[in-house]
DNA sequence: CGCATACGCGCC
DNA sequence: AAACGGCGCGTTTGCG
């Protein structure tokens, strides 16, 4: 035993949970350790090829880098890489970031702006890429899997502030899944023979959740009708109509989206959608404009969590924030904005632990539970019962909120929720069904 | 030698 | 001027 049972008790004594949320935590337990049991199979062979694909690549890049340089040192290092780039390189790093250390930030973020100056930026973000992929990812994980080369994560039930679960030895929620090698990588997770791996995902879960905690009419709408949520924001910040968007809007509209769900700043904003710190302030005011429901949520629980000192989710689990106090107005910024996302991440939280749950009790037993991310559920199905399995999921999923645990607050969460469904043999290669 | 930190970065 | 939320892990670096 994981000792989970004894962290449920504590958690439930330390006042975290209600009492729903305490009776979901400990019928989780079970479907848990099954998923741990269970494992997900690894194609060893795949990732050795991958692995020298990527060495090869890696080496070429660290040959160009250190010409570049015209010396050899430590690319993995950032302190000499920075070393390397604002002194012996002498590019500018004016408009960069410093680290706390104070050296100069060799983030990704950072490097990118640096695009274009010098040969080498591009080298060396590629090769931090594929170093990255090949450590943590290709290398690591073959060393890790059982005598039927499955691969067992552990799950930490209320290892998070919001009620997420997380993944750990190995962390499993954050394989690799865009560009290209992230596909590559995925494809090494496989079905036995003769199953396939079913992977469900909820669509956009935490903003239909934030439309509807914040009761904001335009947004709960466009979830109604199915529309584009980010192409809809983009018309309304941008006063035209839905056709005259362009992909360009439609990103900076995506920003200020995810801006709600993180407790949106004009700074974060203006950084990760690339505009001036002016437009930012505009985007934001016009946004708060269109979608006053959102801005109303936003202070309601500002002075929620002042009041009481903590937030919670809609089935009642808390995150205690005692912080909002303090004398920093940095530090109280901080805290309103772990306030404003809690009860949003966590009650998506919540929906996939209920639907995990009746998913365990529900499935028949050539279809089992593998992983958990987040959002989505990953699952290996014997290939004659994949439909079976398919309409369950999807059902289950779709119609979690009816569950008897959401019955007083099924009125607040009006919008439908929406499940995708992809088969294959492989978690890189999928096919909607 | 092992352990903790800083840094950077993978995922949702 | 300003770290928009939540995680875990590999490498480097400094320490005992």
């Amino acid at each position: 035993m994981k000792d989970r049972l004894k962290d449920i008790e504590r958690a439930r004594k330390e006042k975290v949970l209600s009492k729903k949320v305490y009776h979901l935590e400990k019928e989780l337990v079970s479907v848990l350790e099954g998923m741990e049991k269970t494992g997900i199979k690894l194609n060893i062979n795949f990732l050795k090829a991958l692995s020298k694909k990527l060495n090869s690549r890696i080496q070429e890049l660290e040959k160009k880098i250190y010409k570049l340089a015209e010396a050899q040192f430590n690319i993995n290092s950032s302190q000499q890489l920075s070393e390397i780039l604002f002194k012996k390189l002498k590019i500018s790093a004016e408009g960069l970031k410093k680290t706390p250390g104070g050296v100069v930030s060799t983030a990704a973020p950072e490097l990118q702006k640096l695009k274009g100056k010098h040969k080498i930026i591009d080298s060396v973000l590629e090769y931090r890429e594929l170093m990255k992929l090949k450590t943590t990812y290709v290398d690591a994980l073959p060393k890790l899997v059982d005598d039927r080369k499955r691969l067992h994560t552990t799950y930490h039930q209320l290892g998070t502030t919001t009620g997420r679960l997380s993944s750990s030895d190995p962390n499993l929620q954050n394989i690799p899944a865009r560009g290209e090698w992230g596909q590559e990588i995925r494809k090494a997770f496989i079905a036995e023979k003769g199953y396939k791996l079913l992977s469900a995902d909820y669509s956009q879960v935490e903003l239909r959740i934030a439309a509807c905690l914040a009761k904001d009419k335009k947004m709960i709408q466009a979830f109604k009708e199915n529309q584009d949520i980010h192409k809809i924001t983009a018309a309304e910040v941008n006063n035209i109509p839905l056709v005259k968007v362009t992909p360009e809007m439609r990103f900076q509209a995506k920003a200020l989206n995810f801006g709600v769900l993180y407790g949106m700043s004009v700074n974060g904003f203006a950084e990760a959608s690339g505009v001036s710190w002016k437009r930012a302030k505009e985007f934001i005011d016009e946004y708060i404009n269109d979608f006053s429901g959102i801005a109303k949520y936003v202070e309601q629980t500002k002075k929620e969590v002042k009041k009481k000192g903590y937030v919670e989710t809609i089935l009642g689990r808390r995150r205690y924030l005692p912080q909002i106090k303090s004398p920093d107005f940095r530090v109280r910024q901080a805290s309103e904005r772990m306030a404003i996302n809690m009860p949003i991440q966590g009650t998506s939280a919540d929906i996939m632990k209920v639907a995990m749950i009746k998913l365990a009790k529900k499935l028949p037993r050539e279809a089992r539970l593998l992983l958990q991310v987040h959002d989505e559920l990953v699952l290996e199905v014997k290939e004659n019962k994949i439909k079976k399995a398919a309409e369950i999921v999807k059902d289950v999923m779709e119609n979690v909120l009816n569950q008897p645990i959401f019955k007083e607050v099924k009125s607040i969460l009006k919008i439908p929720l929406k499940v995708d469904i992809k088969v294959g043999n492989n978690w890189g290669k999928m096919d909607y069904v």
